[in-house]
DNA sequence: CTGAAAGCGCTTACAG
DNA sequence: CTGAAAGCGCTTACAG
C-alpha cells in the first residue's frame, strides 16, 4: 500500500509489468483492446503495487469531474428523509465510481462557479421552489441535472422525480372510506411549493369519486403542531365535524391527534388521523400515527438513472407508501406502481 | 460566461491581459509577487472573461484534492443533528475554497481507496465506535483526519471533538436539584460507544456532589419509547420512586414522559423529565420536553480548525446546551464554556 | 517583477 | 494488439 507521500503512478505499473504507460491505461479504460495475456500481467502488477489512478490526473485528461454536485439545504425545518436520500444518492452514484460533492448556498452564482471550475459533471437539485431559477440557468448551458421535486409554476425545464402526492391522497381517502369514515378533512398550508395543491387535489378527487363531501373540510393555513390542534378544535366545533383528517405533515397530524384525545375522542376509531413523511414523530405517537412514507430508495435510483440517460426531459412520479398504524388502521391494497411520465 | 463546452482557460486570460500564463497564475496564487498595475489588468481580464481555474488541473499541479472526505452513515436511527452538522461542516470547509466529498461504506478499504486515488486531502470521521479501526489506519499513513465523536476504548490516535456528556449531565442534576427534585433517575442503554458511560458518570458525580441518592436509580438497558415507558413504570412501582428522570435520548424521554402522565402525575411538576439532542420530538411533546442540544455549529467549526491546525492530537470537549421546556423547567445559569483538552 | 521550462499523472487519438 | 506523441490546464521553482 502506498504512503500518501509516495503514491504509485501508472509509470511504475508499466515498468513493473514491462509495458508502456498507455497499455496500462488501456487495461483500465478499454480492456477489450488489450490481449488477455498482457491484461493479466498488467492486472497483477496493478494488484501487487496497489495502484489506483490519480483522480485529478484521470479526470483532467478525460475532461470530466467524476463528481455530482448537491447543495445541502439549510432549511430550519428539513425534510425528515433528506439524510436518507443523500445516503442513497451517494451509494447510487458510487456504483459508477463517482461521488457526491457537497456545497452550500443555493444561489445560481454558486452553481455557475462550480460549472466554471469544472468541479462537477452534473447537479442534483433538491428543495426546489416555485419559479426556481436554477433549472433554467442550467438547461440553457447544457449542464446536466435532475431535480428532486417538481417546481410548480411556469415552464420548468429538465427532468425531475417527485412523489405522487395526489395519488397517495386519493388512496388515503379510499382507505379511510373502507374503514367507514365519511367526512374526511384535509389540513395543511399552501406554501412556497405546489405540494399542498397537489395533495389537496388528490384528496378532493378521492372524495368526489366516493361521493364524500369536501366543502368546508379544508384548513389551508396550518403548518405547526399547535396550529394543527387549533384547526382540529375548530373543525370539531363545526356543525358537521369530520371523522377523519389527512394532514400534510406529521407535526400537523400530531397536533390534530392530540386535540382528538383532548376532546375525549379515540384516534383511529372516532376520528382517524394521517400524516406525511413517516418521520420519527409518527412512531412515537401513542398508538402510532399512520403516515405516508416517501419512496426514498426509488427517488435516489431514479434520479441517477435520469442523470445518466440521454433522454433529457423525462419526469417521474413515484407512489408513496402508506404506513398504517393505530391512528388510522387502513388496510393496504397492493401498491399500484404508477410511474407516470409527462411531456 | 463560458459555456460548458468552451471553458475559459488561463491561456486566454493571459492573451487578453497581454501577460504570460504564469503571471495570471501568480495573480491567483501569489498576488504579492505581481506588480499592482499588472495585477489590476489581469484582474479585469479574469473578470471580463469570467475565468475560474479548472479544479482538476489546479489540484493536479498543486498536489492536493481540495476535498474533505465524509462517509455518510447509514444507521437506521441516525443522530437527529447529523444533517445540520453536515451542512455546517460543508459551509465551514467552503471558507477556504474546498468542498466535502461524500462516500458510503465506512470500511477501512474504502478509505484506502480514496487515499490511493488522492481523491481527498483529509477525512472527517463520524459515527465512531469502540475500537474504531479507521483512526489507527489513517494515523499510521499520516492521512489528516478529525474524529467527530470520541472512541472510547484503547488508544485512539488523532484529534477529536465531542460533547461533554458528563458535564451537561452534572448540570442537569444541579438544575433539577434547584427545582426541588431529590431522587433523580438515569435511563439509557450501554451500547457500542462509551457515550452512555460518559453521561451516567456525570449524573452520578452530580448526585454525589449534592448528596442525592443514585443507588437503584439507573436503568441501563433502555433505548426505545416503549422501553422508556416500561422502565418508568418499574421505577414508579419501586419503594422509593424518582421525582426526576434524565434520559439519554429524546425517544426514551418521550416514553418516560408518557408513563408519567398515564400514572396521573404531572410532568415537570411531580416528575421532571429530560432528553438528549433536542430532536423534533422534544418540541412536539405536550408542554415541551427539556432536552440537551448538541453544539453543532461549534462542532463543525472546531473540526475544521483541528483539521487545518498543525497540532495533531488535540481533543476538544464542547458543552451541551440545555433547552428548558415544560417537562423540566430548569433555570439556566450562564453556560460555562468549558473547553477541555486532554493528553 | 515577469516569463520560459518542466512537470503534475493521466487519456485519447493515431501510427505502427 | 501495442507504444510514441500530444495534450488536459494548471503550478512551482527558477532564471532573467
Amino acid at each position: 500500500m502506498a504512503r500518501p507521500g509516495f503514491p504509485v503512478t501508472i509509470r511504475q505499473v508499466a515498468l513493473h509489468a514491462g509495458v508502456s504507460r498507455q497499455t496500462v491505461s488501456n487495461v483500465l479504460n478499454a480492456p477489450h483492446r488489450v490481449e488477455s495475456g498482457t491484461r493479466q500481467r498488467v492486472g497483477s502488477s496493478i494488484e501487487a503495487l496497489g495502484y489506483r489512478p490519480n483522480r485529478n490526473a484521470r479526470n483532467l485528461a478525460a475532461r470530466r469531474a467524476g463528481l455530482i454536485g448537491y447543495c445541502v439545504p439549510e432549511s430550519d425545518t428539513p425534510n425528515p428523509f433528506m439524510d436518507r436520500f443523500l445516503h442513497l444518492l451517494t451509494a447510487e452514484v458510487e456504483r459508477s465510481g463517482r461521488n457526491v460533492l457537497l456545497f452550500t448556498g443555493g444561489a445560481v452564482g454558486v452553481y455557475a462557479d462550480l460549472v466554471a471550475q469544472r468541479a462537477v459533471d452534473a447537479f442534483v437539485l433538491a428543495d426546489t421552489v416555485d419559479d426556481d431559477p436554477r433549472h433554467g440557468w442550467l438547461a440553457e448551458r447544457d449542464v446536466p441535472f435532475v431535480s428532486f421535486g417538481r417546481t410548480w409554476t411556469g415552464r420548468q425545464p429538465g427532468p425531475w422525480v417527485d412523489l405522487d402526492g395526489a395519488g397517495v391522497c386519493r388512496r388515503l381517502v379510499a382507505g379511510l372510506h373502507d374503514l367507514g369514515h365519511r367526512r374526511i378533512a384535509f389540513v395543511g398550508k399552501c406554501g412556497a411549493t405546489g405540494q399542498y395543491l397537489d395533495r389537496v387535489r388528490g384528496w378532493r378527487a378521492g372524495c368526489d369519486a366516493l361521493g364524500l363531501p369536501s366543502d368546508r373540510l379544508v384548513c389551508a393555513e396550518v403548518d405547526t403542531v399547535e396550529a394543527g390542534g387549533v384547526a382540529m378544535r375548530n373543525l370539531l366545533d363545526s356543525e358537521v365535524p369530520p371523522d377523519a383528517v389527512i394532514a400534510v405533515s406529521d407535526p400537523i397530524a400530531v397536533g390534530v391527534h392530540r386535540e382528538v384525545r383532548r376532546q375525549g375522542l379515540r384516534p383511529g376509531t372516532d376520528v382517524a388521523v394521517t400524516g406525511f413523511d413517516d418521520s420519527p414523530l409518527a412512531s412515537v405517537v401513542d398508538g402510532g400515527l399512520t403516515s405516508v412514507r416517501q419512496p426514498v430508495e426509488r427517488f435516489a435510483r431514479t434520479v441517477v438513472d435520469l442523470l445518466d440517460s440521454a433522454n433529457g426531459d423525462r419526469c417521474v412520479l413515484l407512489p408513496g407508501e402508506i404506513i398504517s398504524r393505530g391512528s388510522a388502521p387502513i388496510r393496504l391494497t397492493e401498491q399500484d406502481v404508477n410511474e407516470w411520465e409527462s411531456r
